[in-house]
DNA sequence: TAAAAATACTCCATAGGTATTTTAT
DNA sequence: ATAAAATACCTATGGAGTATTTTTA
């Protein structure tokens, strides 16, 4: 049985003529009879009373019609919720993003700007640090990751880039360089460190620990603490100073002073990008890959 | 797009091989891979990621996939019930019959009979006289009718005949013929009749009219009833007499006395056959003709 | 290198067309 | 007598087969 047969069978059905019902659906009618006659034989069931002139359903053909009509429908919403699903209009979205990343009006935007235009993807949302999240992503736990380089890239993997912004020293209110305009890297040779954990040999706290050896000095780290905001919260709390993205300024503005590097510091950046697989993307995830890196164009 | 072409997708997508997947369904393996790639280009979608040896569903074919499962179980269950109409085992059923087919065993047995072989036909019952609902029949506000001839037969309805009974005359308690174990028609000359109105130049009334005529005298009819019951309620009255099918025989046994005839008396006997139409009969109704008919031959 | 999907082509089953007959009003 | 469905037969599209190539793990 086909879906030829069903159409058919309901322009026929709706018809209640042969002839016309050939015509609505542009064959010729003898075809059109056999197809009919097909359709009964493969259900062995007769749908149509039939004298010349005098087409009319049987009972089981209007229970057969009812049901044809249905599924038929149904074959066509099926398309549309495929089709909605590959457009990337309709589906789920699982977004991963390091902490400092919410921090960065390329990221919050993007996801307005997302919210807004595919209102039916239903997003849910995973912070972790770009180790672990980049895990998520090749295991498909996650299907795009706003992340900060280095990122091992592979076939498997794309990265883009969507912002670099300068690191910037935070200090404790009352502290002796508080009121400085800018720091040299150097100032901050017998300062006491705290440092966002170490957990590759090339994230943030790396590439601090790199400028402060290149402007001559390795940096006393007193603590090691696992988010950003917690390392702020303990430059807050007098345990020592940092040196953090500059997104992060807005956080504990009441105690501690975010002072821009000059110098060696000023080579170190914080850069942030979009992750994710380059097969198996969701329709939903290459929507927002797009729209990020759209605008990291236009930026 | 062809059930074909969903079947072979479920197929694929159970497999995700698409080697496999050709073996269970009974074909080669490129003209699948062609067939779905045809289904592919019409959603304009792509339903698998293939790399060879590791064939996955997108997102949006595990949309269409869930669709298409309830899609393919549908085309199944609208045949089923269809052919369930068709068998008359589900459905629904009117039935019309005259007051005094009730009374028939034949008529009750079958319905009985009828209800536990098809507990899932929608009976729905209908008394009238025999004229009214032979036009019922014909412009199919009802589907089968116990009746009793003399029905008009023509190439659109069929009556069968299930029984024929003997008239039985009806006497008041205390009328003079209450003993009497038989009445010949000739003893009534004098009787006043209360008779079931004539509706037709031939039913029950008619015949009870040209019996008398025969046994030459005219019956003085000093009340005209809707139906036999009311008939013998009358005579219960004391209205008159009057002459009956002799099932009636239960009815207001307190106040008469149903005495069976002789002489041409026994010559008139009250027929009663279950009529239908020829085309456009419902399977459900089918049925119940077939049961009825083929008791009528036992009995 | 091996396994599986894709490509290229060939063939035939069947959907559809044409001509005609049958049937019921 | 007429209109429409059924029948008979023919044509051609496209589904399926076979052989081969391409691709990726």
């Amino acid at each position: 049985m086909d879906l030829r047969h069903l159409r058919y069978f309901v322009v026929v059905a709706e018809e209640l003529h042969f002839t016309k019902a050939a015509q609505r659906i542009g064959i010729a009618q003898p075809p059109l009879t056999f197809q009919i006659k097909a359709l009964e034989n493969e259900l062995g069931v007769q749908l149509f009373d039939r004298q010349p002139g005098r087409v009319s359903l049987t009972e089981p053909g209007k229970i057969y019609l009812e049901e044809v009509r249905v599924i038929l429908e149904h074959v066509r919403t099926a398309a549309l919720r495929c089709q909605l699903s590959a457009k990337g209009v309709t589906g789920r979205l699982k977004i991963g993003f390091t902490e400092s990343a919410s921090f960065r009006e390329e990221v919050t935007n993007a996801l307005h700007q997302y919210r807004s235009l595919f209102p039916q993807i239903d997003i849910s949302l995973e912070e972790n640090r770009t180790g672990p999240l980049m895990d998520s992503l090749r295991q498909g736990r996650i299907d795009v990751a706003f992340v900060r380089p280095p990122i091992e890239s592979d076939a498997e993997i794309q990265f883009v880039l969507i912002s670099t912004e300068p690191m910037v020293a935070v200090v404790p209110k009352g502290h002796r360089l508080e009121g400085s305009s800018t720091i040299a890297l150097e100032e901050l040779r017998d300062e006491l460190f705290v440092l966002y954990s170490r957990t590759t040999r090339s994230g943030l706290p790396e590439m601090v620990i790199n400028a402060c050896e290149a402007s001559g000095f390795m940096p006393k780290v007193v603590q090691y603490a696992p988010q950003i905001s917690s390392t702020i919260n303990l430059v807050a709390g007098g345990l020592g100073i940092s040196i953090v993205p500059a997104c992060m300024r807005s956080s504990r503005a009441d105690a501690v002073r975010y002072i821009p590097l000059t110098g060696a510091g000023a080579g170190i950046s914080a850069r942030l990008g979009i992750a994710h697989r380059v097969k198996g993307l969701l329709p939903a995830a290459e929507n927002l890959v797009r729209l990020v890196t759209a605008d990291a164009a236009v930026s």
